[in-house]
DNA sequence: TGAATCCTAGAACGATCGTTCTGCATCTCT
DNA sequence: AGAGATGCAGAACGATCGTTCTAGGATTCA
């Protein structure tokens, strides 16, 4: 609970704090940084969320709500399927905003904090829990209307998605250039696409 | 260049030092985790390496020279094919020693110290580079064979599969359950496997 | 046995961190 | 205009870190 004076730049700064984050990852952010690089005072953030911990986790509440919400959005269609899966691992070419070099807060903080702080944990259990029950759905989905084998599991192909995109953020964050990124957004399409009935899976190929 | 008298006993200290990194990450392990859990004295450390980055750097190159090693170990065969690529993937499903649960420490690195110091994403940009030049060797050889598609781009594979290892490993530091892993390992096999010639490439879905 | 060498434990330094406190400027409202 | 709440910058505390230094115990070899 913030002070009133300051809520109307508020939002502006929390934006900015959670880019430092983003940036840097939670302990290589100091509140330094955060101050200095978003305009709030320790004090707003100390009186205002308790600690430095506190304060991340509200932010990754935060990320999730918007960025993470915008990248789920193809998959949240009520009748999304596999198609869907294709699209949300396509968009990731072709990012706006900082996540092209950033990757994603939420993977970053997987393999950064989760381990170190439950609360944390819980936090990116539920976005890895989120992100494969859509994926799980759509491939049901899927497998209702005979587009991919019904041999398929759900199951798996949920876990092998969630996995593309650990891997997929993991290399942004690594030294790999750009372009292999591409061609691995590729290769998950070409497994997507490999699950389709028999007649026809092998070729597609060379498909954009 | 330690001291004489200890250098029986150095290289299982070593083992051990590596073991401190591989598990806490290079910013949560201090000179004290490490004197303590190794038996290496801090003047050990700093007389006959310098200082903790270049103690990292030398463990670093011995990871890659007996862990990386054994792994890479199949497609290193000098006829190896995507068969062996297979097999490369399928071995992390039954791991050994510390790795089930620590992952790969190139991986953790890469995520956590790349960006930072220049010298170690050199170390790292070379281990990506060789994982990539194998898998890439590996798929030409297939292609030559006929066992994949003529169509199929080596350099796409290869940076799948590279993505892939980073994937997988980001899987395991994650809070995922094993299963997850094991559904993984099994897509990327499926990828794999996808890249046959069209008669057939289809279907072969519930194989181990 | 004695001297040179090596190993170890501990203290110490400067830096940085998360966190709290204090003093003062600024704003809001009657 | 004046009182009270709210804003900020800086100092300060205790903890930890990487790194260096020092003193003394242990080991080796003539």
């Amino acid at each position: 609970m913030p002070r009133i004076r300051e809520r109307s730049r508020l939002e502006g700064r929390l934006d900015k704090a959670l880019k430092v984050f983003w940036e840097k990852g939670y302990y290589d952010t100091s509140i330094e940084d955060l101050s200095a690089r978003s305009g709030l005072n320790r004090d707003v953030i100390y009186g205002g969320y308790g600690n430095k911990r506190k304060f991340f986790e509200m932010l990754l509440a935060r990320y999730r709500d918007t960025y993470v919400a915008r990248w789920f959005a193809p998959l949240e269609m009520p009748d999304a399927t596999l198609v869907q899966a294709e699209a949300f691992f396509q968009q990731f070419l072709d990012l706006p905003d900082p996540a092209d070099k950033l990757g994603c807060l939420m993977c970053l903080t997987s393999s950064e904090v989760s381990s170190h702080i439950r609360s944390v944990e819980r936090i990116v259990s539920r976005f890895l829990g989120d992100l494969h029950s859509l994926i799980r759905a759509a491939c049901v989905r899927s497998r209702e209307r005979g587009e991919v084998r019904p041999t398929t599991d759900p199951d798996v192909v949920a876990d092998y998605g969630v996995g593309a995109v650990l891997g997929l953020w993991a290399m942004v964050r690594s030294p790999m250039p750009r372009s292999a990124i591409a061609h691995y957004v590729k290769g998950v399409r070409t497994y997507l696409r490999g699950l389709r009935p028999a007649r026809g899976a092998g070729e597609i190929d060379g498909g954009v």
